[in-house]
DNA sequence: CCACTTTGTAAGCGGTTGCTTACAAGCTAG
DNA sequence: CTAGCTTGTAAGCAACCGCTTACAAAGTGG
């Protein structure tokens, strides 16, 4: 019997794309080992032989992702306002990238690096924002606390955090980070 | 006190320690997915089916490490000291504690409310610090805070922090955090 | 001593995983 | 048209996972 054929477009840019924001929300929601390559096929709507033939392995198109993701902003944020800015994003849960960044914790050796150097820009770039001696460590410090708002948000789903006002929240940290980094001693 | 036999060989609670500290080791080392319950049982040097005798699950055994090691210190440690404390835990890497609270992101929903009241218990400690009317949320800030550094050091291993003297980063935080806590609004 | 329970062991089951292979179907050049 | 490349698909492989089962050995009470 004659059934209605599917009529797909044969596109292999779209087909990438569709991945790997597939992969990208997939990875945000449940992090690396969570996430098959099975569940992210489907969700693109694609063959899972797709995925291996454009990417290579699971590894490898993790690191698209979290390379892809994390550099928008680092790019499109001056200094000054880029902590506010990592912490509205985090906080209003509308991008996904420091999500992945977070998940990224238990991920292999070449994640991880890429993951490492991601990180490094941004204790660069937020390190302008003081003229201690050890600003590298201070905005070390400024990152991990950003990063850790992410963990106790998504992970431990804390009450007040959760339902807390971004502003708010950044109306608290901001002295405190100011006080981490202007404090010369 | 003579009245103990000397060298059991087949001594169960002995096992289930063993047991229960290697799979403390291993979670912390690689968090819950990337342990596999073969690991635990042969760096325990056990049988892996005495493990589910035991325990039951991979899921339980993971709730009793993550529920026996966070509460020690939580009872053990005044109020005040609290901060300091865990950053040098943190930082010190002898306590895996934390870093099986870290790891436990990606973990099923009963360990995720294991660790949610492991969380809520430190907040409400953190939380006698200040009088803000905002207590909690401020406390959980801090406890953000500290997860992160953890998150920083054990995920990103970025350099200044690696290497840095744990009484020089207290020395700096010290401030941060106070003024979070003092500042009133 | 024997019957019974507790502790430890060896083997494997069913399911899932990342990844591969063999092949069909669409597109374009000649 | 058709040859040859690209894009998509169906099926399956080998390895590993958490977990179970069947059974042997050690300890204990009567």
């Amino acid at each position: 019997m004659t059934s209605e054929p599917p009529v797909r477009k044969r596109d292999a840019t779209a087909t990438k794309a569709l991945i790997l924001d597939a992969a990208a929300v997939l990875f945000a929601e449940r992090g690396f080992d969570r996430t098959t390559v099975r569940d992210i096929a489907a969700r693109a709507g694609a063959n899972q032989a797709l995925l291996f033939r454009y990417f290579g392995s699971k590894e490898a198109l993790f690191e698209e992702v979290v390379a892809r993701g994390g550099r928008e902003q680092l790019e499109s944020t001056p200094a000054a306002a880029l902590p506010a800015a990592m912490i509205r994003r985090l906080l209003t849960g509308d991008g996904q990238s420091i999500a992945v960044f977070l998940r990224a914790a238990h991920s292999d050796r070449a994640a991880a690096e890429v993951r490492a150097r991601l990180g490094d820009d941004y204790t660069r770039v937020l390190a302008t924002l003081t003229d201690a001696p050890d600003a590298e460590l201070r905005a070390e410090l400024v990152l991990a606390w950003v990063l850790g708002l992410g963990l106790v948000r998504e992970v431990a789903g804390a009450e007040p955090l959760r339902g807390a006002d971004p502003d708010e929240v950044v109306r608290l940290l901001a002295p405190a980070v100011r006080t981490l980094l202007e404090r010369a001693e």
